[in-house]
DNA sequence: TGTACATCAGTGAACGCGCGTTCACTGATGTAC
DNA sequence: TGTACATCAGTGAACGCGCGTTCACTGATGTAC
């Protein structure tokens, strides 16, 4: 795992001075981004197995093959870093929303298309899902409320889109909110289980239940008339 | 907050030799399990703040008013008083669901009932929900696992209470299954929302939102025919 | 009730360890001419 | 292209600190007679 990122052998910068990189070597402005990248993965990935709060900053510089000291080029703290780490792992879940969103989903199909994205998308940035997962409720009281805007943004885009659905497009803004947020909820638990799924098998299960749960969510909807 | 619980002045045990408590002292015994009480309840106040594995056996001791070594008298390593803390916690929950169901709630105010239960609940129990909510996803492992169990525990016998409802009792048990932890999972989130109520008036709309979600599920399960 | 001995919850000192942070440093990279 | 100087990412040693765990101990509580 010591990949010893820094220290190889020279670098030469292009012609007018600014970020450029040739063939083999690379400018120092590069170097520093790279290995800032290391620090973020080495966290990233010793967070799989330990909470935020249970990390130390020696810990992730040996992990990212630099010493102790070195850290501080780089973040403040590592409160600084576990904010840095929160914003990552949100783009890639934006990212993953996005997607889906503009995946034009077959309407007979919405939920299983739906719970196929979330799988896939848990399954390809686990690490992220993991930290979030995590810290969402963990002790580092920063991270959880940065978590919970971020959760909370989400969850209003989403209540956005729902005015598209017919028959959505009539309810007032708070129902439209509550609904999103039950299905948020449900995602970040469907989320969780897959995380902790052992084998292909413990993930179809979850897949069947996570179905039954939106569907439920939905025949819920549609016999739902707006209340006061 | 340092009571010092232990070392008052001396003890005398009844006649025959066991334990029985005379006026104002107590047997060895007594003020054995009055200090283990005093470690258990130092935790679980020192974890609305941090995490468990951000808890240190040291700053646990301080706060019981004993010194580091004493500890061991009354448990192997922290992890043991995890353990604990866990099964007090979930007794504590126990409790509440059983006084909910035994409450014989109004049939047509069911759902309030419920959510006026559950955050009564909750804000009694503050330190343990808050200490369940964050070790649910948390670093340590063996707590975690024994959380998920207790949890899974709670589903299945609110599945079992599911099938008296009328309309329900011819589901299949898979179905009152998943039924049941899309409650479950709701109630947890709603307990986490209280958990961070800041004021009456985030409280009030918790109740509001929680309401208008569970009995949203509940349209759903009434205009539903449990499939294959 | 009184005495002699056993038990054991809590003490206090000591240990080695990994921690976060500081500091002067080094040497490759970058820039000016 | 070549030279002289500036920059700055990463180094390695040092610091004081709180940690978990061990140990021989103490003195109140408990028991046997």
């Amino acid at each position: 795992m010591n990949d010893r990122t820094p220290s190889s052998r020279s670098a030469r910068s292009g012609r007018s001075g600014s970020s450029r990189s040739s063939r083999d070597t690379l400018t120092r402005e590069e170097r520093k981004e790279a290995t800032r990248r290391a620090i973020v993965a080495a966290a990233l990935h010793l967070l799989e197995e330990r909470s935020f709060s249970a990390l130390s900053l020696r810990e992730v510089t040996r992990e990212a093959g630099i010493v102790p000291a070195a850290f501080y080029r780089h973040f403040d703290s590592m409160e600084a870093l576990g904010l840095v780490l929160i914003d990552e792992s949100f783009r890639a879940l934006r990212d993953m929303l996005r997607g889906a969103r503009a995946g034009k989903l077959d309407p007979s199909r919405v939920i299983e298309s739906t719970v196929d994205i979330l799988i896939a998308g848990v399954n390809e940035r686990r690490e992220h899902w993991r930290f979030i997962g995590r810290e969402r409720n963990s002790g580092v009281t920063v991270l959880r409320y940065a978590i919970r805007t971020e959760i909370r943004l989400i969850t209003s885009e989403l209540a956005i889109d729902l005015t598209r659905f017919p028959g959505l497009n009539e309810w007032t803004a708070e129902d439209l909110n509550i609904l999103s947020s039950l299905f948020v909820n449900a995602m970040i638990s469907i989320a969780e289980a897959i995380e902790d799924a052992p084998d292909q098998q413990a993930l179809d299960e979850i897949r069947h239940t996570a179905v039954k749960q939106l569907r439920l969510i939905i025949v819920g909807i549609t016999g739902w008339r707006s209340s006061h």
